[in-house]
DNA sequence: CAGTATCCGACACGATACTG
DNA sequence: CAGTATCGTGTCGGATACTG
């Protein structure tokens, strides 16, 4: 899969880490480690969050492992038993995520003022 | 400009800050005041990051100062003066978002080792 | 349970050209 | 200088269906 146009390193890695599930799914292995339905269900679970698809959280899991922030522990049962946990580096990242997530919710109210009152003044021009 | 995908306005907001050129662009403007073509200038010199066109400068702008981010300063002369600086709640956005930019410099080489690791894995099998 | 495969439409982005 | 308008293409993301 070939990204057209030409992009760092570490501008992927910022793509994959603020991804719109990524977000999430880091946030929620701060708090433990997850199989991939418990995942799914604790994001649906959240406010005016949609859900995930399973295509999406698969992707998101797997661009994340691949850059090792995320390990995948697959048990050899059936039926299929995996557990997703953050490695150190994926911890590091994830408390950067949920600080940034944190300041985005704390000042939610302003952006959204913000947004209304230039709304409102190209409306009269 | 609709999105289909329904999406809160944090996650629009995240959206913003950490696109492809808000992030270069609010990093720059942590230095201070930029001017539109310094701006795109500023951002040209970096390492191994491309050109902003003008449309995508324009509208990364744009958004943030939607958002209350950015504020634009435009001079009533001719030629057009307008300078570019931080609000304050752009400055605690920029402060975060740098510091999510450092991090992942500071460990591009740990992640792209992760990456080779698991390609080299994937492709024996 | 934990995924993968395929199809499809919306839209993000870049290139180019034009303007006050 | 500081943008806007238009157009074309490719990618992302969702829906759906299938598998070990």
């Amino acid at each position: 899969m070939p990204v057209s146009t030409p992009l760092c390193p570490q501008r992927l890695t910022i793509e994959h880490l603020t991804s719109r599930w990524g977000v999430l799914v880091l946030i929620r292995l701060l708090e433990g480690t997850h199989r991939f339905t418990e995942l799914r269900r604790a994001i649906a679970a959240m406010e005016s969050v949609g859900e995930v698809t399973e295509k999406m959280l698969g992707q998101t899991l797997h661009s994340l492992e691949r850059d090792g922030l995320v390990h995948r522990d697959a048990k050899p049962v059936v039926p299929p038993h995996v557990e997703y946990s953050l490695t150190d580096l994926g911890h590091e990242a994830a408390v950067q995520i949920r600080a940034l997530a944190r300041w985005t919710d704390e000042h939610r109210e302003r952006v959204e003022r913000a947004r209304r009152e230039y709304d409102a003044g190209r409306a009269g021009v």
